[in-house]
DNA sequence: TAATTATACGTAACCAGTTACATAATCAAT
DNA sequence: ATTGATTATGTAACTGGTTACGTATAATTA
């Protein structure tokens, strides 16, 4: 079908779909051919017990991958056919022991050439294609095993952002975004103080014009990220990086980590030594970050801010 | 899972339709992922509009490979969302023709990225395989279109069945048979004649007595098929191939070729050239195993048969 | 032009599976 | 022994598809 070439690999999902619908309809077939009163779906309980041994409802879902309920139902129409006899285990009242009966024994026979006979075709078609369809399928649940086709997907998405991420310096119609981003952070954990609004609503006059500077992070033209780097007047400090703030929906990105990279090339031409900081612990992936930054836990600086319980400084 | 390896390739069935579900499990989560409010099972109708051209129901479910009734019940839950807009074709009032929304247009541009993220990630599996599941699913699709898994599977019965046949020299234990199984067809379609009769009655004295042979072909020890080779009083043919009855329980298993086979051998053995026939073109299946023999249309020879409508000729 | 046949498409019923939930029995830990 | 957790299983409701069927419209043919 001219769908599935315009398509593209995406859509493989549907792919095997429709291939699965395709030889279960044959299947039927298949069963009226030999004359066998018999459902196809039946066939994997069928199958497990078809060595005589008898076994609980949960055992055979297990076993063939069906859900209970699924298997429930099958066993009740089997044993309608008279294929199958139930009974209850003496040593387990819950359990419901199922078995082959003497008619579903005899069904055996005749089965068995049609498990032969189908069995040579698909064998005959395996060989006839030089991708091998059994094969693949095997490696495929190999690796979905391995990572799911979701997790896959999420990491894909991560790292395309990520790729999609752009740093730049702050500029004045930034300045809505700078004050929304920290407060979102800010008003979810703690509370807005004094200080914070000085520096949000007056980002010039407060970091810049004193010499520091703030990064913003564009996501499709949106500011998603802000970070500052603010000249401290103090003998031991150059800059403190501060009002870090990532949207929420654009976490997850390294969106954090770009823009400290950003603020601290800054820092080095701007002849810095050491950057300070301040957080809280309870913001456990900044302060991983920061680690990862390569800063190291100090203390015994007075903060303005009362939800500071961590200071943390970096040598360049 | 251990099922699939202890009940070999005559489940591949299963084991593509179980892929499928887990495929399709992930791929309902990969659209919550990219918070786009859209269900799966949309996409293929969602993809035949995403060109921006409408097209009627009927259109779209062939273009998909779904029933109209699905495609309708889809377009309908895509209407509800506003995804896409219903209007009737005025050239044909029959025909409700769809295409996408101003909104359904718009996700386009979101949905793009789960695309691309999807293709790459599948793309990037299929990499890590050495069997291609992608163009293994090709293979499978043409070959079966080919010819289908039922066609090969009752081709595959044919065969097996066919060597459990053997076929034997007639004895006189045959006797019964040889009467019966000719009686058999000749009274379903046409009437026994007095010719009938003389043969069937007495093969020793006016088959094999006159230099003609017989042929019964066994199925588990009971004869399911006969056929003669009878020596004719004719310038022209050597033997007349006649009397080939097969038994209606056990028609489809090649019988009467391997019948044909027998008995041409021994034409051949006894220095036959020229091999002719009777029979009625309402008997379709023996016309067409006579072609494939080799028999050719001639005409001109008077028969002693009412029923006889075709004579046919084999040069060994 | 009337009558028949074919097409488009919606509704209903079904199918093979699922998940969610209820119930009964068993196990485990106080 | 009690109580809470776990297990086995059945029932109900849902899901994404199907086939069967009815109705309206269009196309074809007598």
């Amino acid at each position: 079908m001219d769908y599935f070439n315009t398509i593209g690999k995406k859509a493989i999902g549907s792919r095997v779909r429709r291939l699965s619908e395709q030889i279960t309809e044959d299947a039927g077939h298949i069963y009226k051919l030999y004359a066998i009163d018999f459902n196809p779906k039946w066939f994997p309980v069928y199958y497990v017990l078809s060595n005589g041994e008898q076994k609980a409802v949960t055992a055979i879902s297990k076993e063939i991958g069906h859900s209970h309920p699924s298997v429930s139902k099958i066993v009740r129409e089997m044993q309608k056919k008279g294929l199958v006899v139930e009974k209850k285990d003496p040593l387990d009242a819950r359990k419901n022991v199922v078995s082959l009966s003497k008619k579903g024994k005899e069904i055996n026979a005749k089965i068995k050439f049609q498990y032969e006979d189908v069995n040579q075709v698909v064998e005959e078609v395996l060989e006839q294609t030089t991708h091998n369809l059994w094969k693949a399928i095997e490696e495929w649940e190999f690796l979905l095993q391995q990572k799911s086709l979701l997790r896959r997907v999420i990491e894909q998405k991560k790292m395309r952002e990520s790729k999609a991420v752009t740093i730049v310096p702050y500029s004045p119609k930034h300045k809505k975004a700078f004050r929304a981003l920290n407060e979102e952070w800010i008003s979810t954990y703690f509370t807005m103080e004094k200080s914070d609004f000085k520096a949000l609503d007056h980002p010039k006059e407060y970091i810049l014009d004193k010499g520091g500077c703030i990064y913003v992070a564009l996501l499709n033209n949106e500011a998603v990220g802000v970070c500052a780097l603010i000249s401290m007047n103090d003998p031991e400090y150059d800059f403190e990086l501060a009002k870090m703030g990532v949207s929420l929906k654009a976490q997850g990105k390294n969106i954090g980590w770009l823009l400290a990279q950003a603020v601290l090339q800054k820092a080095r031409e701007l002849g810095a030594k050491k950057i300070y900081l301040e957080s809280n612990t309870i913001l456990e992936p900044a302060i991983n970050l920061y680690h990862k930054l390569g800063f190291k836990k100090v203390s015994g600086r007075e903060s303005p801010y009362a939800r500071c319980n961590i200071q943390m400084a970096l040598e360049l």
